[in-house]
DNA sequence: TTAAATGCAAAAAATTTGCAGACGT
DNA sequence: ACGTCTGCAAATTTTTTGCATTTAA
């Protein structure tokens, strides 16, 4: 992504200094901790406080700018919300990336086996990731 | 289940009444949180700690004997440790409920798009239940 | 009998809130 | 100019810890 400006706009968000470095956070980083995010602006804004990460991140997860993604023995993480992809995680490293998969068919899979109506899937992958292993 | 105070003892977990009292909840209620487990086990003990709860959690997910649930949106919830499954969240009602799923199709293949060495897979179904639906 | 669990209070960690001044539009 | 955002401090919520007493085995 690029042109955080107008994406945050888009989303009925003010383009403030703090945001557009969220956003570009997110985007370089790809999925960052409340935390980290803190630790990473601080260098860039010496007096931002711990309360505006948290009042940003929830507004931008309301407004769907980003998304958190919750992971199984971890601290939740926020990404850019983007279309939609599951998670992996690696148990050594603790880093998390995206995996393409289609979702669609393992809900109509599903949805043979329940009364429920669903709308919408969560899958996070664990395991070792390709550097790590070596 | 049932005979707690042997499957307790089987996950290296003294059988204390507080012990045996949360795997009889779990059980019977299938997905609870912290705070309505402590809330539900305040009748029988007019004593009981948040503490103890939490201390009791922690170590029985960590001896494997209940497992942490974590739903988007939601607090985390806890079940008893069973066979692999899935789980689905009602929007409306926000029940847990199980939903038996092939995991390992799915991991072998997501294991096909990454370098990484895919170990286990998370998934939550999120969408309304059947009884909200009427 | 002994190591571990409970309950309480206190501490620590995580998150939210209120408000004055600054800033985006 | 207006309404919103920021940063700070304080408040609240959530989780952990220490310790004296009790209890399971």
């Amino acid at each position: 992504m690029d042109n955080y400006i107008e994406q945050l706009r888009n989303h009925n968000l003010k383009a403030t200094p703090q945001r557009t470095a969220i956003a570009h956070s997110l985007d370089n980083h790809g999925h960052l901790s409340v935390e980290q995010l803190y630790e990473l602006l601080k260098q860039s804004f010496s007096t931002l406080s711990l309360a505006t990460i948290y009042k940003n991140i929830n507004i931008m997860t309301k407004n769907s700018f980003v998304s958190e993604v919750k992971i199984p023995e971890q601290k939740s993480v926020y990404e850019l919300t983007k279309a939609k992809h599951s998670h992996f995680v690696c148990r050594n490293c603790n880093e998390v990336h995206d995996i393409a998969f289609d979702l669609d068919e393992i809900i109509q899979n599903a949805s043979k086996k329940t009364e429920s109506t669903i709308e919408s899937a969560h899958l996070v992958f664990s395991g070792v990731c390709h550097q790590c292993k070596s």
